[in-house]
DNA sequence: TTGACATATACCGATATGGGTATATATTGC
DNA sequence: GCAATATATACCCATATCGGTATATGTCAA
């Protein structure tokens, strides 16, 4: 044993910074392979190679358009990095505290009325 | 050129399983790295180790106590990670873009009143 | 079918990574 | 000084990772 798993997870995936940008670029809207690689000045095996990772995670998905792959973005694949970090901005945010209480007072007033999303 | 810098930065930093497990353990406080060893069940150089990367992007900071080091949080350096995926939170939360309406709502109430209620 | 275009995959080479073990560097107490 | 404790570093090894280049696969058009 040499080594742990990595690219397998979100937090791996995104901490490939052009990983990021691919996701950044794709939160504009679906972008084929194509334009990927003209936006971001990348090789085109690059770009696939890591649009299969992002795959794998689920934070991209993929349609099928003639001859292109049109890449959505999929961002609830990168909630568990964002509930993990969370925690962490109570330490630096005041702010978030004061939202936290605002957040508990609006559920309450919601129930009933909005159930899930 | 072969590869790209990594661990550098806190994404790369947050990456690693083990890293964030320190980071989990020591969000409960200031702890040495024997406590560490202790209480995650790895070996002292890996944890020494994984607490340097930490170092290095900042997420930790050290303090000397007679022979030992103790180690404690600094929540502040995975703001950048907290900001970027913040962003994405919104694809998949609808609920959150209302909830910042209502927060700003509330602030300008609260600019010499408070009559919500 | 042939050929052009779009994308994925295979392979290679360089390097970084993480675990393991041994050892170096404090620091304290005798 | 010497031993013991606490932590950091050095070194080795196995492997994953990333970029680069070449090639395979797929799809459309003529």
């Amino acid at each position: 044993m040499a080594r742990a798993a990595t690219t397998a997870d979100a937090f791996n995936a995104v901490a490939e910074p052009r990983r990021r940008q691919i996701l950044d670029v794709l939160a504009g809207g679906e972008r084929s392979v194509n334009a990927l690689v003209a936006q971001l000045g990348l090789a085109q095996p690059q770009v696939s190679k890591h649009l299969r990772v992002l795959r794998h995670v689920g934070a991209v998905a993929v349609r099928g358009d003639g001859r292109r792959r049109l890449y959505r973005l999929n961002g609830e694949a990168l909630k568990p990095i964002h509930d993990w970090v969370r925690a962490y901005e109570e330490t630096w945010s005041e702010r978030f505290a004061e939202l936290d209480a605002v957040l508990d007072e609006l559920k309450e007033k919601e129930e009933g009325d909005d159930g899930d999303r």
